[in-house]
DNA sequence: TATCTTAAAGTGTATATACATGTCAAGTCT
DNA sequence: AGACTTGACATGTATATACACTTTAAGATA
């Protein structure tokens, strides 16, 4: 008969870093774009319209690195903003690159947007304390380029720029 | 003519808590992808599946809570597991629940998948430090929960049961 | 200059996510 | 028991996300 095959050895799962902080981006996730409802821009894309807004004008993939989100991704989100008028996107120039610039009306949008982010924002804030979440956010920032340097195999351990 | 409206003020923007934790969710959760692309798992299939495991039999609304998905997201996410034949879902039964379970090839899956999500995760901790992923794995869940609270508008700080 | 290589962006496909709404029978009430 | 309410799950729709692959013309090369 067949052995009874080991009970999986789940110990340490729960402390699965993917999980943890996607069920936290969910949950803070939700918050912000409840907040943000009326004014008809999710998290994401406010977020992106701000990238814009502080960067134009910047190519798909300068963008994209920014705010470490895949291109292709970037592209897609990109273009339902495009659809509502609210960014605009050049035609191919150098280096094959098209500029993001923000228009007029999504300048407006943001604008709209913005005390609503804010109130969400200080509530956030006000609850778990502002100093914690300046140092917590500069750890995120931290971490994701801490992932995305892991994501690459070749660990040369981009230390001193070798001066020998 | 029209006067030059204010050039939008954005101060504070980049500490927007859904972007930084969004951001470094991306970013970690390809790093465990990659590690478990072998096994035909993505993240959230693990950590789904990890939880069925966990606390099987659990019905869909339990496990939603638990993870902190929203249950229609999470209906959806079953399905997949279901068509791979890696869980079951009982015929609802007391309270219209329906009740999860990990078959025998669940647990085959998982087993297969353990070795290179720990091998992805110690890289992961070594990198960052065991004590203290320990501590802001923590803080990411104590964390979920506040933003969870910050979403109903019921703010009756659910403090002291009120002994008066 | 004609061709080749390559890099920036776009497409096909699949999963992740959640809100608004629908379904339907268990539980409840009279 | 028959009608009513409700709660657990499912569906419709839309966005978020990314990998594998394609397109295309700029820049490099012979």
């Amino acid at each position: 008969m067949k052995k009874n095959s080991s009970p999986l050895d789940l110990h340490g799962t729960g402390y699965c870093a993917s999980f943890n902080f996607r069920r936290t981006a969910r949950a803070v996730t939700r918050l912000y774009d409840m907040a943000l409802q009326e004014s008809g821009l999710r998290s994401t894309q406010f977020a992106i319209l701000v990238g814009i807004a502080k960067n134009q004008p910047v190519s798909i993939g300068a963008l994209a690195a920014v705010l470490v989100i895949d291109s292709t991704t970037l592209t897609r989100s990109v273009r339902l903003l495009q659809k509502e008028g609210l960014v605009a996107l050049s035609n191919r120039a150098t280096m094959r690159q098209r500029f993001l610039t923000i228009t007029a009306k999504g300048e407006h949008t943001l604008a709209r947007s913005l005390p609503a982010w804010r109130k969400a924002h200080e509530r956030f804030v006000a609850t778990i304390g502002s100093e914690y979440w300046v140092e917590l956010r500069s750890e995120l920032e931290r971490l994701a380029h801490v992932a995305m340097n892991l994501e690459k195999p070749e660990n040369e351990t981009p230390a001193a720029p070798s001066n020998s």
